[in-house]
DNA sequence: AGCACGCCGACT
DNA sequence: GTCGGCGTGCTC
């Protein structure tokens, strides 16, 4: 009888085998099958054919049921997943499971199951809109029903703000309906048409030389807020669904949204679909099938959508590919950015990075020649550059975190009608609460973290591990009721800017206050309709909103980046800075941005400010060479945790004298140390960081470290996860 | 990861 | 006397 191989999604690096029972139909590498694992089923995907087992053939078994007879990614992708098995040593059963929609995960056929859609009845289509005068919500839902075929789904109801309750009121009138359906679109011809935007030199370029060319080429488009990045991609894209090929775009996690689709939507008049968080299994796995049929021209997603398989990949784009969503943080720590451009090699297609603010791995690689690197420096249209001033506050008055020249300023935009954003990375009210007469500060007992005081309502929260408790009235030690807070968060500013300026309305986004669902949307409408003027806010607010009548930006305290312990803390300042100099001013008006630093002359603040990001990029990453760190390095982190901490220790020590033992490449293996953050949630944990100059020794001593960790004794007693390429110590 | 097997504390 | 705590070991 034949043996067949295959990979289950268990966290080991290691396959089974399995009887293929005999005239069994059609079976290849990469269908699904449904196996006896233990005493469950389980399903898997075979990774070989008529393989020679070691298992004794007594203790294997017959597979229960082959789901597919043919592979269900196609050969680039599985291709894809192999390579990133082995370069971030995770098992190629958890890869693959990861990689595809929930459903076909759980063994459900790979076929298109209906999906639920709110549609116009024939009375919805033929009343008079203006008969919903009265009811403005069911007015707008219902016109956006009629330009949709065959309806619209969840997802798009909300990614459009439709309410349940107005599809409900129409639903009452007669006027809409839910219906089953299962999507088909069929095929597609994108016809090019004018509407493009005239380019300046530079975009043309930029342009021409995407669509030159042959193959896979991998392109830096280094372009400063406003040079018209997106009217670059968009060309490019136009060039390829032209020739009948399909694009892929990546944008961060919070960049998804309407906007963002719309834009795409009005510009090519070709099947779109939208890969996010909002969708359903089915909606998503329905996505999945219109990219996998090549039915759909366009997709856009988030980290994950780098596995979506295409018929035809002609292009992939990566918007701000700096962004830190692009990293997996949990389980399989893959960077979808490094994964694409594998996988534009593997289906010899060009890949665009673009950004404002380029990471240093990006602009090295760019600088090495690696990638062609196209830069737009000029602004398109009317924006101009935001004035930039660094503000010392050495000694200064400070008001809720703010100097008097920032006040100053604030007053003089505020009466003249516009908007003023303010940054503060530090949400709640204040990060510390500690007793004024003996000292203690109220600590989390889980995790060697301060509490956050929140006001409003009053709590004490961990921002380490999320556990919450009522606002002491009495010192734990002494019973002093003298408590009083130390340094500043957002909701104390926003106090402030309350007492301060009285006439001018604040609107405060940050976790706290846009937790609810849909919130977070609604203020940012709120504040494009002028009905706030002062924004306050943590670094949610700097990505991706757009704010018009924004004039002057603030960031309150920028110092802890200065002399953070993460070596890459000063370029996500620097990024940071940029992001939000770029919301000042965009359009018609000229903007202002104050950084308010203890440490003014900071050759970093100088740099940035004087000379601009690039220069700014260019000087870190000389300085990273001299420490030898990455990009000119390379890293993997071990993470490990346990509720124990001698066992954290003796198993983090055990790791480190494998590594030592079986380093025969020259690698740097630094002893264990205690993590940043040495107690979370109650579990002790602790790293241990492995450094290289050839990504090659690095690799070779991973592929034969981890097979040791999974062996050492007390492997399953401590939590461990290894983590190539580690965006942050955390 | 699941899930069973296997030895020590508070209960129908 | 049992039910159940989670330590350890295995799954083709």
């Amino acid at each position: 009888m034949k043996i067949v191989r295959v990979a289950l999604a268990i966290p080991l690096l290691k396959y089974f085998d399995y009887l293929l029972p005999g005239g069994v139909s059609a079976l290849e590498v990469g269908s699904r099958v449904k196996v006896p694992f233990g005493n469950s089923q389980r399903i898997a995907v075979v990774v070989e054919l008529d393989v020679q087992s070691e298992v004794p053939q007594d203790k294997l078994r017959p597979l229960t049921e082959i789901l597919e007879p043919e592979a269900l990614l196609p050969d680039s992708i599985w291709k894809l997943l192999r390579w990133a098995s082995d370069y971030y040593h995770y098992g190629f059963g958890e890869v693959f499971s990861q990689a595809i929609p929930a459903p076909l995960r759980r063994g459900e056929p790979a076929r298109p199951s209906p999906i639920s859609y709110w549609q116009a009845t024939k009375q919805g289509r033929a009343c008079d809109l203006n008969d919903l005068k009265r009811a403005v919500k069911q007015q707008i839902a219902l016109n956006a029903l009629r330009h949709a075929e065959p309806g619209l789904t969840n997802a798009e109801l909300r990614l459009q703000d439709i309410a349940n309750a107005a599809l409900q009121g129409l639903a009452k009138k007669d006027l809409a309906e839910q219906v089953e359906h299962t999507p088909q679109t069929g095929q597609w011809h994108y016809q090019q048409s004018e509407d493009g935007l005239r380019l300046n030199t530079e975009q043309a370029l930029a342009v021409a030389a995407i669509n030159n060319a042959d193959g896979f080429q991998g392109f830096l488009l280094e372009g400063i807020t406003g040079s018209g990045k997106t009217e670059v991609y968009l060309q490019a894209i136009a060039n390829v669904l032209q020739q009948g090929k399909q694009v892929l775009v990546m944008v961060p996690e919070i960049g998804l949204t309407p906007q963002t689709l719309q834009r795409f939507a009005k510009r090519f008049a070709v099947p779109i679909v939208a890969l996010h968080s909002g969708l359903n299994d089915n909606e998503r796995l329905s996505a999945w099938l219109q990219a996998r049929s090549g039915e759909a021209a366009i997709i856009i997603g988030t980290r994950s959508a780098v596995f979506t398989p295409l018929k035809h990949p002609g292009l992939i784009v990566i918007d701000e590919e700096h962004d830190s969503s692009f990293k997996q943080q949990d389980s399989f720590r893959y960077h979808a950015r490094d994964l694409a451009l594998v996988r534009g090699k593997l289906e010899q297609t060009p890949v665009i990075l673009g950004s404002a603010t380029p990471c240093l791995e990006t602009l090295q690689n760019a600088l090495a020649g690696r990638f062609s690197h196209l830069e737009l420096k000029q602004r398109a249209g009317r924006a101009s550059l935001a004035k930039q001033t660094l503000v010392d506050i050495r000694q200064q008055p400070l008001q809720g975190g703010m100097s008097p020249l920032l006040l100053k300023r604030m007053k003089q935009e505020l009466k003249a009608g516009n908007q003023v954003m303010l940054f503060l990375n530090r949400r709640g009210y204040a990060p510390a609460l500690l007793c004024h007469e003996c000292g203690t500060v109220c600590e989390c007992a889980r995790c060697d973290a301060y509490y956050t005081l929140h006001q409003n309502p009053s709590y004490l929260a961990c921002h380490h591990c999320g556990s919450q408790r009522p606002v002491p009235h009495q010192c734990e030690n002494c019973g002093s009721t003298n408590l009083v807070t130390t340094g500043l968060g957002t909701e104390q500013v926003q106090d402030t800017l309350e007492q301060l300026f009285p006439d001018y309305p604040v609107a405060r986004i940050d976790r706290d206050s846009t937790r609810r669902k849909g919130s977070l949307e609604a203020l940012l409408d709120k504040i494009n309709q002028q009905k706030y003027s002062i924004l306050l806010g943590t670094q949610m607010l700097a990505k991706g909103h757009h704010f018009p009548k924004v004039t002057l930006v603030a960031l309150l305290d920028i110092d802890h980046a200065l002399f953070s312990s993460d070596f890459r803390a000063a370029e996500k300042l620097a990024q940071l800075y940029v992001q939000v100099a770029g919301r000042a001013g965009r359009a018609e008006l000229a903007g202002e941005v104050l950084l308010q630093s203890h440490h003014p002359e900071h050759e970093l603040l100088q740099d940035l400010v004087n000379n601009g990001y690039q220069h700014f990029a260019r000087f870190a990453l000389n300085e990273r060479q001299q420490t030898q760190l990455p990009p000119f390095n390379y890293q993997a982190l071990l993470r490990f945790e346990a509720p124990q901490a001698n066992a954290v220790n003796a198993f983090a020590e055990q790791c480190y004298q494998q590594a030592l033992q079986l380093n025969q490449f020259g690698c740097w293996v630094f002893p264990a140390t205690e993590a940043p953050q040495p107690r979370r949630a109650g579990k002790y944990r602790m790293q241990l960081l492995l450094q290289a100059e050839q990504r090659r020794a690095l690799h070779q001593l991973l592929a034969r470290l981890r097979p040791q960790i999974d062996q050492l004794p007390s492997a399953n007693r401590v939590r461990w996860s290894l983590d190539v390429d580690p965006q942050d110590m955390l």
